[in-house]
DNA sequence: TTATTAATACCGACTGGTCGGTTTGTTCTC
DNA sequence: GAGAACAAACCGACCAGTCGGTATTAATAA
């Protein structure tokens, strides 16, 4: 099974088209059809480099966490002093999603789906995991360096850090005009840094 | 247009299978040739008591918020001391959740759909905004009672801590072995405490 | 108490349309 | 010319919602 690079043209035009769709509409409430329409390619094109509407799922779901990962990995990168590494990453924790085209509503999709697909759930919590390791890794450097108290458990720390996160990201997409969402988010991790130390 | 008690019983039935399917599987993913079987009605009575399937799905919304703010009132009662509410809070929080069945999934379910749907965003702003006014004020008084500094911003803090309680729903739904989630909790909510003192 | 009326509650077959996926055949590309 | 890439017609299953008609229940009159 060679690839042509017109193959991986329309491969890269199914899964862009699929990516803005599942996150406006939703994977069930987007068909095939209309995903194809959008990519400007046949059924046939598209049951050819994919095997089910799931399968394409799937791979969006991969490419979309390596990219992620690769975003959050070019962050720390530079600064050595770990509160400072976490306050980047609130300032710029808009700036990331952006950068991934439709953000957060696909990541909900994406945890919706793997509730429900258990192979979802199978391909999604390896990430997280790593995800949380790298967190906590971080946090752990924090105590060695003196910047956090040393009963902090790197582990639960790095859980509630995601939490903030997760949650403000949550509350930013359902009501975006509610507040200042980057002022929200810079207090927020202030606010936990600050019982940190 | 009054209501029998058999018609009471079938719209409860109906409302209760809608609750757990949708919760399960979805709202695009649930029929209501399913949700009918389930409750054992046709679906004549269905479209007798409801107009369509995103009216069951409003009617349900609406409950749902309705006993979620009641348990929530009926926790800070009997307690003068803030951050004490906060930890009594979050020690129950599990249990509230289990206490309205389905729990976390189904508002999973609510806040996509209403990130999709403006009808149901209509209906789906005004509690939320009730509820971050509560934690406001509870705050507030924790200012004015000298538990937290007074540099601190009630409005901001109030969703912070929403998006800690959010965030941690969200993984511990996704991720429940993963972690013992009530110690997280309790640690997180310390941290945060900690940070606003 | 009983018969009548009317409104509520319900049933399940049916409809127009959409869905994910298949098939058959054509067109590119190497 | 061989296999990859694509197009378009097609299929059966399923979907939300409709509709003509039937029970059930409550109010009213005899």
């Amino acid at each position: 099974m060679t690839l042509t690079s017109r193959g991986v043209e329309t491969q890269n035009a199914i899964i862009n088209s699929a990516l803005e769709l599942f996150s406006k509409n939703g994977y069930d409430a987007t068909s095939v059809a209309e995903i194809c329409s959008k990519a400007n390619v046949s059924k046939g094109a598209f049951y050819h480099h994919f095997s089910s509407k799931q399968d394409l799922f799937l791979v969006l779901m991969g490419t979309w966490l390596n990219d992620v990962e690769g975003l959050f990995q070019s962050v720390s990168i530079g600064t050595e002093d770990v509160p400072q590494i976490f306050e980047n990453m609130a300032a710029i924790s808009g700036g990331i999603f952006d950068a991934l085209d439709d953000g957060f509503p696909i990541l909900l999709e994406f945890w919706t789906q793997a509730n429900r697909q258990p192979d979802v759930w199978q391909r999604a919590v390896e990430p997280y995991h790593q995800f949380l390791e790298y967190f906590s890794e971080l946090i752990q450097t924090g105590i060695y360096e003196g910047a956090f108290k040393k009963s902090l458990d790197p582990e639960v720390s790095a859980r509630v850090l995601t939490s903030v996160a997760m949650g403000l990201l949550l509350q930013a997409t359902f009501d975006p005009q509610g507040a200042d969402w980057q002022e929200v988010t810079r207090s927020g991790i202030g606010l936990l840094l600050a019982g940190m130390r």
